[in-house]
DNA sequence: CGTGTTCTTGAGAGTAATCAAATAGAGTGG
DNA sequence: CCACTCTATTTGATTACTCTCAAGAACACG
């Protein structure tokens, strides 16, 4: 048994969890995710296509645009003076991105496009006046800003106080959780078009110190990353490894 | 010169900032936080104390309360399975506390007094039909949202890519910042409840090692640390080692 | 068929964690 | 006031891990 699983028994320190928890829970993730859907819509002014590489939004540019993906995936990322690069979240159909240049416009983050892109153009004055009338708009919004959020605030459990292979465990468990909501991928395999390096610079690694935890996680048969598709051989080791709970992302 | 300290001249990597931003900001920022104070101090029903060391939400815990400062210090965290313990935010007077709750009241956070605290009480039914029909409110929040999102996102990039003493740098200008923004402490020095092994907590680090960095910072007379009193005695050298801008924080 | 990117593996260096122990301070009760 | 306890801070020595550097393999693309 490699060094980094952690004991099963020290499983009994987590609280006890209320048994009405996931009925209290699916019911509002449905409501949220179904009920400000149409309102987004109807502000989407045009389509457009954004090709592989292409920043959506440019570190500090004034934008007045949000968007949201049809197809394709993008990231959130911040270039550091030294050259490295911290990506902050990964994104995938359905999600809105940009929103929190609604308020703070000017904001370090870049949006980048990992495939390319189908999105939907929003733009933000509209989307402010269309906010104060309309209120499944704007808690279909703040809802979308608290499980973002809850994302970065898991990635950031992550990288702060997990080791490398429990992290990575819990990030493909996590993207595959979402792709599934998103109504991707199975329980069992999801396609995944992100490099290692993207990944190794997600999870605060360097891309060899990560495909080296991807051949641990290889070895131990609980899951493949090959040719951009991941396979979970074994979510239970998995779930085990990353201590993962889906509760957050609904 | 240590070899964290990066060159001046990777300074010229960063893309060029338009001249137009503070402006822009320092009045978005005036009316976010003026405008919704009104709005949430009609909601407080009560205030009460909660004790140092106390769990103001516990883990999981069903909660239909939403806080917000009005004196002490408080921290949300996440505990792992082998007892470490990630500290994803602190709060100081004036933050609104748990209002992820109100959309999804499920999520893993605790949240515990540092200081002893005196909150104003929030009821989370009540909040969810103000916003409703106050629009001032339902912004204010979501600028709140959007703020604490924007912090988490800096500390994870700070914990995933920047070295030990450059990450401690930024925690402390940010602090200041903060601070500052809140009518608390001065531009050189502040009051700081912390205990260092909090703070490690909060920047991934052990303490022991959060100790040899603070060590390290006091030696390049950038800054101390002791009895609870911060001292920025080089901001400039700390601003450098943190390549610090608190624009994320207005 | 070359060119560039991504993936993979090895070897060595440097950094942060761990283990251990001493010091300093705050608070308590005699 | 002083011994005692508990917690927080500080330092040293050692271990373990992750990064860095380097180079080869696999693969896509024009």
């Amino acid at each position: 048994m490699p060094h980094d699983l952690l004991p099963l028994d020290s499983k009994s320190r987590l609280p006890s969890i209320p048994t009405n928890r996931n009925i209290y829970h699916s019911t509002s993730h449905i409501s949220y995710l179904t009920m400000g859907r149409e309102s987004v819509d109807a502000l989407v002014s045009r389509k457009h296509i954004c090709m592989k590489g292409c920043d959506l939004i440019h570190d500090r540019e004034e934008s007045r645009k949000a968007y949201i993906i049809y197809t394709g995936w993008a990231c959130s990322y911040r270039l550091l003076r030294d050259g490295t690069r911290q990506i902050i979240n990964f994104h995938i159909p359905g999600d809105l991105l940009g929103m929190r240049r609604l308020l703070t416009p000017d904001c370090d983050d870049n949006l980048c496009a990992i495939t390319c892109l189908e999105v939907g153009d929003i733009d933000i004055e509209s989307l402010l006046s269309a906010l104060c009338t309309d209120n499944c708009l704007a808690m279909s919004v703040l809802w979308s800003a608290f499980r973002d959020e809850a994302i970065v605030a898991q990635h950031l459990v992550d990288i702060g106080r997990r080791k490398p292979i429990n992290r990575t465990a819990h990030f493909f468990l996590e993207l595959g959780a979402r792709l599934n909501i998103a109504g991707l991928g199975t329980r069992a395999a999801y396609e995944c078009p992100l490099t290692q390096s993207l990944i190794a610079d997600a999870l605060g690694l360097t891309a060899v110190h990560f495909n080296r935890v991807l051949r641990q996680l290889r070895e131990l048969n609980a899951m493949t990353f090959h040719e951009g598709r991941v396979a979970l051989l074994d979510s239970g080791k998995l779930e085990h490894l990353a201590d993962f709970d889906s509760a957050y992302l609904r």
